[in-house]
DNA sequence: AAAAAAGTTGACTATTTAGTCAAAATCGAC
DNA sequence: GTCGATTTTGACTAAATAGTCAACTTTTTT
């Protein structure tokens, strides 16, 4: 399952450089944001020459394309992980709350992505590139939902359930960064959680019951 | 209370094309992002030449500081109106979720400029000019959170509780927006709205108590 | 160890962009 | 109408940026 190590000290050398791009990259898209991030700041912070850049990546948005994949593949990886056997609503609720809470705590600079992404989605002139690993990440929470239910929600509500349960995370969460200094943030969200996955399980139950209805 | 209208023909002229670029920017930061549109862009759009541009704003920050200010300020207007007289803390949250929900429904431009903005917050290098009205009207809720309670609440749980409404709010209608097409984005909400309510209650109550313990 | 292949470099070009400014147009006062 | 003040204009400059490419370095193959 785990990735072959690289043999040749060639392939060693060229995913070193690539790894330095991807790096540079993330951590100025933290700092400037994705759009006033140059070509000319990210080859310099990786103390590469320019024309490495475009023997790795297109464009720089080819390289975002690499990150937002990364860490949304990853995201998945770890939702499905944790989610694994859960037959209770209320427990899957919770598990998705936490594992978002828990993958970005310790990875700003992938949030930011994952935020600043987001926003990028909804301008007409985005990165087209970052649409098709949203819906796949919204697809696998979706999915998780619909395994443990009997009969299976249509698809806009299921979506919209997923889209609160993310976006319920993230906006709650990009708001406690901005405005708390002391580090506890985790704490004041863990008092929270409880009634978010309440609220949550509700809004299904609702949904659920509607849905038996017609 | 309402703005003296415009008295000489040249006043009236000014204001008109200070308007002009203050609707372009507007409707390119709804495309665009607010990184990506041009000065150019923006005289182009309101037909007028670059120089006047120039002549009202002193860089495309003071133009965004300008609408920014006048989004929150009319976001927390509404926000004191609606929630005059109320003495119930559920109503409180209701009533707050609502104002927002009806304030954005109608203007999504400002929605745009409400989500990148706070996006932007988060950056080392965003623009500066933003911070201030953001935390100006997060503390116009944590006011009205705190007219209502016996003890006040600690100044950080307040904070919290501001910052968790207004990212509930947000960060759903965000992710709700992007991802369907139908305009029954309202009506999905609707019937969120008595559960977040509830979850906000209850976080509140429990900070409360738990102030109290103290 | 020589040749071929793979990877790296930074100077260079072509575009784009922010901001300036002298001239032109519009306006108010008389 | 005319004069002075205010507002508008777009050509212009200086700086920044994306992307190219021929030369160079490192690695692999023979």
């Amino acid at each position: 399952m785990a990735k072959k190590p690289k043999k040749t000290r060639q392939q060693l050398r060229v995913s070193r450089t690539r790894q330095k791009l991807l790096d540079a990259a993330s951590s100025l898209f933290a700092e400037k944001g994705l759009d006033l991030t140059t070509i000319d700041d990210i080859t310099e912070r990786a103390d590469v020459g320019k024309g490495t850049f475009y023997y790795h990546f297109k464009n720089k948005e080819g390289l975002i394309k690499v990150l937002i994949n990364n860490v949304l593949g990853e995201l998945r990886e770890a939702i499905n992980r944790k989610a694994q056997g859960i037959t209770d609503l209320s427990e899957l609720m919770d598990t998705l709350i936490g594992v978002h809470i828990e993958f970005f705590s310790t990875r700003w600079e992938d949030f930011v992505l994952y935020y600043q992404g987001r926003a990028d989605l909804k301008l007409k002139e985005g990165y087209a590139v970052l649409e098709e690993p949203f819906l796949d990440y919204l697809q696998t929470i979706e999915t998780l939902l619909n395994s443990l239910i009997k009969h299976p929600l249509p698809k806009p509500v299921s979506h919209r359930i997923a889209c609160a349960t993310a976006g319920f995370v993230s906006g709650y969460y990009s708001f406690a960064v901005i405005t708390s200094e002391d580090e506890d943030v985790d704490a004041t969200f863990r008092s929270l959680r409880g009634a978010l996955v309440a609220s949550l399980t509700r809004f299904i139950s609702e949904a659920l019951s509607q849905n038996k209805k017609r």
